[in-house]
DNA sequence: ATTTTATGTAATATATAGTTGACATCATGT
DNA sequence: ACATGATGTCAACTATATATTACATAAAAT
Protein backbone atom coordinates (compact mmCIF):
# COMPACT_ATOMS: atom_id res chain seq x y z
CA UNK A 1 0.00 0.00 0.00
CA UNK A 2 2.55 2.55 -1.18
CA UNK A 3 1.68 6.29 -0.84
CA UNK A 4 2.50 7.07 -4.67
CA UNK A 5 0.16 10.34 -4.14
CA UNK A 6 2.26 11.65 -1.17
CA UNK A 7 5.66 10.96 -3.55
CA UNK A 8 4.01 12.48 -6.55
CA UNK A 9 3.19 15.67 -4.80
CA UNK A 10 6.41 16.05 -3.78
CA UNK A 11 7.81 15.63 -6.71
CA UNK A 12 5.33 18.25 -8.19
CA UNK A 13 7.31 20.39 -5.79
CA UNK A 14 10.65 19.69 -6.65
CA UNK A 15 11.68 18.36 -3.53
CA UNK A 16 13.54 15.25 -2.52
CA UNK A 17 12.45 13.22 1.09
CA UNK A 18 15.35 15.38 2.62
CA UNK A 19 13.77 18.70 2.17
CA UNK A 20 10.29 17.02 2.44
CA UNK A 21 11.59 16.42 5.55
CA UNK A 22 13.51 18.98 6.84
CA UNK A 23 9.86 21.10 6.34
CA UNK A 24 8.02 19.34 8.68
CA UNK A 25 10.80 18.48 11.28
CA UNK A 26 11.21 14.30 10.65
CA UNK A 27 14.07 12.63 9.29
CA UNK A 28 14.46 11.16 5.76
CA UNK A 29 13.77 7.87 6.99
CA UNK A 30 10.37 9.18 8.33
CA UNK A 31 9.05 10.30 4.90
CA UNK A 32 10.27 7.36 2.71
CA UNK A 33 8.50 5.20 5.28
CA UNK A 34 5.18 6.92 4.82
CA UNK A 35 5.79 7.18 1.26
CA UNK A 36 6.55 3.21 1.19
CA UNK A 37 3.54 2.54 3.12
CA UNK A 38 3.64 -0.06 5.82
CA UNK A 39 3.54 2.79 8.27
CA UNK A 40 1.23 5.01 10.56
CA UNK A 41 2.12 8.54 10.89
CA UNK A 42 0.67 10.65 13.21
CA UNK A 43 -2.14 13.20 12.49
CA UNK A 44 0.31 16.51 13.15
CA UNK A 45 2.85 14.75 10.88
CA UNK A 46 0.12 14.32 7.93
CA UNK A 47 -1.19 17.78 8.80
CA UNK A 48 2.11 18.91 8.72
CA UNK A 49 3.16 17.29 5.12
CA UNK A 50 0.02 18.40 3.63
CA UNK A 51 0.66 22.04 4.30
CA UNK A 52 4.24 21.67 2.94
CA UNK A 53 2.55 20.00 0.00
CA UNK A 54 -0.40 22.24 -0.60
CA UNK A 55 -2.97 19.57 -0.62
CA UNK A 56 -5.38 18.27 2.18
CA UNK A 57 -5.68 15.34 4.21
CA UNK A 58 -8.06 14.26 1.92
CA UNK A 59 -6.33 14.59 -1.25
CA UNK A 60 -3.13 12.80 0.22
CA UNK A 61 -4.11 10.25 3.06
CA UNK A 62 -7.89 9.64 2.31
CA UNK A 63 -8.73 5.80 0.19
CA UNK A 64 -11.67 6.47 -1.67
CA UNK A 65 -12.83 2.73 -1.88
CA UNK A 66 -13.15 0.27 1.00
CA UNK B 1 -8.06 23.33 20.07
CA UNK B 2 -11.39 21.21 20.86
CA UNK B 3 -12.68 18.99 17.48
CA UNK B 4 -15.96 20.03 17.83
CA UNK B 5 -17.01 18.30 14.78
CA UNK B 6 -15.78 15.01 15.82
CA UNK B 7 -18.13 15.31 18.65
CA UNK B 8 -20.68 16.20 16.65
CA UNK B 9 -20.11 13.71 13.78
CA UNK B 10 -20.44 11.15 16.92
CA UNK B 11 -23.37 13.05 18.26
CA UNK B 12 -25.44 12.82 14.68
CA UNK B 13 -24.61 9.12 15.07
CA UNK B 14 -26.58 8.26 18.01
CA UNK B 15 -22.84 7.18 19.67
CA UNK B 16 -21.46 8.07 22.84
CA UNK B 17 -17.78 8.12 23.51
CA UNK B 18 -17.86 4.33 24.24
CA UNK B 19 -19.62 3.52 21.34
CA UNK B 20 -17.21 5.06 18.84
CA UNK B 21 -14.26 4.33 21.02
CA UNK B 22 -15.65 -0.01 20.68
CA UNK B 23 -16.43 1.01 17.02
CA UNK B 24 -12.69 1.90 15.94
CA UNK B 25 -10.85 -0.41 18.44
CA UNK B 26 -9.59 1.96 21.09
CA UNK B 27 -10.94 3.11 24.70
CA UNK B 28 -12.90 5.39 25.51
CA UNK B 29 -10.42 7.89 27.23
CA UNK B 30 -8.55 7.82 23.74
CA UNK B 31 -11.53 9.38 21.76
CA UNK B 32 -12.11 11.49 25.06
CA UNK B 33 -8.86 13.11 24.30
CA UNK B 34 -9.09 13.41 20.71
CA UNK B 35 -12.36 15.67 21.29
CA UNK B 36 -10.57 17.36 24.05
CA UNK B 37 -7.79 18.13 21.97
CA UNK B 38 -4.29 18.40 23.22
CA UNK B 39 -3.66 14.99 21.27
CA UNK B 40 -2.28 13.85 18.39
CA UNK B 41 -3.92 10.54 16.91
CA UNK B 42 -2.69 8.22 14.31
CA UNK B 43 -3.43 8.42 11.07
CA UNK B 44 -4.96 4.87 11.38
CA UNK B 45 -7.46 5.93 14.20
CA UNK B 46 -8.00 9.06 12.15
CA UNK B 47 -9.28 6.88 9.57
CA UNK B 48 -11.34 4.48 11.44
CA UNK B 49 -13.41 7.41 13.46
CA UNK B 50 -14.26 8.74 9.75
CA UNK B 51 -15.62 5.51 8.49
CA UNK B 52 -17.31 5.05 11.66
CA UNK B 53 -19.06 8.46 10.85
CA UNK B 54 -19.42 8.55 7.58
CA UNK B 55 -17.12 11.23 7.22
CA UNK B 56 -13.66 11.82 5.25
CA UNK B 57 -10.66 12.82 7.13
CA UNK B 58 -10.93 16.53 5.82
CA UNK B 59 -14.87 16.59 7.02
CA UNK B 60 -13.22 15.67 10.93
CA UNK B 61 -9.43 16.77 11.12
CA UNK B 62 -8.66 19.39 8.40
CA UNK B 63 -8.39 22.99 9.85
CA UNK B 64 -9.45 25.30 6.92
CA UNK B 65 -7.53 28.10 7.66
CA UNK B 66 -4.11 28.49 9.15
C1' DA C 1 -32.28 9.06 47.78
C1' DT C 2 -29.86 6.13 44.97
C1' DT C 3 -28.72 3.81 40.82
C1' DT C 4 -27.21 4.28 36.11
C1' DT C 5 -25.15 6.66 32.14
C1' DA C 6 -21.82 9.69 30.15
C1' DT C 7 -17.73 11.96 30.68
C1' DG C 8 -13.14 13.94 32.79
C1' DT C 9 -8.84 12.91 34.55
C1' DA C 10 -4.66 10.80 36.59
C1' DA C 11 -0.89 7.07 37.30
C1' DT C 12 1.44 3.44 35.57
C1' DA C 13 2.40 0.18 31.76
C1' DT C 14 3.09 -1.25 26.85
C1' DA C 15 3.26 -0.70 21.83
C1' DT C 16 4.88 1.82 18.32
C1' DA C 17 6.10 6.41 15.99
C1' DG C 18 10.11 8.80 15.03
C1' DT C 19 15.50 9.46 15.76
C1' DT C 20 20.23 8.52 15.02
C1' DG C 21 24.04 6.61 12.72
C1' DA C 22 25.65 3.66 9.53
C1' DC C 23 26.13 1.08 5.29
C1' DA C 24 24.40 -0.22 0.53
C1' DT C 25 22.68 0.69 -4.25
C1' DC C 26 21.84 3.20 -8.34
C1' DA C 27 22.00 7.23 -11.03
C1' DT C 28 24.37 11.16 -12.92
C1' DG C 29 28.34 14.41 -13.20
C1' DT C 30 33.26 15.37 -13.45
C1' DA D 1 37.41 5.81 -12.09
C1' DC D 2 35.65 8.59 -8.63
C1' DA D 3 32.63 11.86 -6.30
C1' DT D 4 27.92 13.29 -5.30
C1' DG D 5 22.92 13.09 -4.69
C1' DA D 6 18.75 10.40 -3.79
C1' DT D 7 16.81 6.56 -1.78
C1' DG D 8 16.40 1.88 0.86
C1' DT D 9 17.21 -0.48 4.99
C1' DC D 10 18.79 -2.01 9.53
C1' DA D 11 19.79 -1.85 14.67
C1' DA D 12 19.40 0.46 18.81
C1' DC D 13 17.55 4.30 21.06
C1' DT D 14 13.91 7.90 22.75
C1' DA D 15 9.41 10.02 22.70
C1' DT D 16 4.72 9.45 22.77
C1' DA D 17 0.17 7.15 21.38
C1' DT D 18 -2.77 4.06 23.53
C1' DA D 19 -4.20 0.62 27.33
C1' DT D 20 -5.48 -0.37 31.95
C1' DT D 21 -7.27 0.59 36.32
C1' DA D 22 -9.28 3.58 39.17
C1' DC D 23 -11.72 7.51 41.15
C1' DA D 24 -14.59 11.69 40.51
C1' DT D 25 -18.72 14.51 38.98
C1' DA D 26 -23.03 15.70 36.95
C1' DA D 27 -27.33 14.57 34.82
C1' DA D 28 -31.16 11.61 34.10
C1' DA D 29 -33.95 7.51 35.50
C1' DT D 30 -36.16 4.69 38.93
Amino acid sequence: MKNKRLKIARIEKDMNQVDLANAVGVTRQTIGMIESGNYNPTLNLCIAICKALDKTLDQLFWEESE
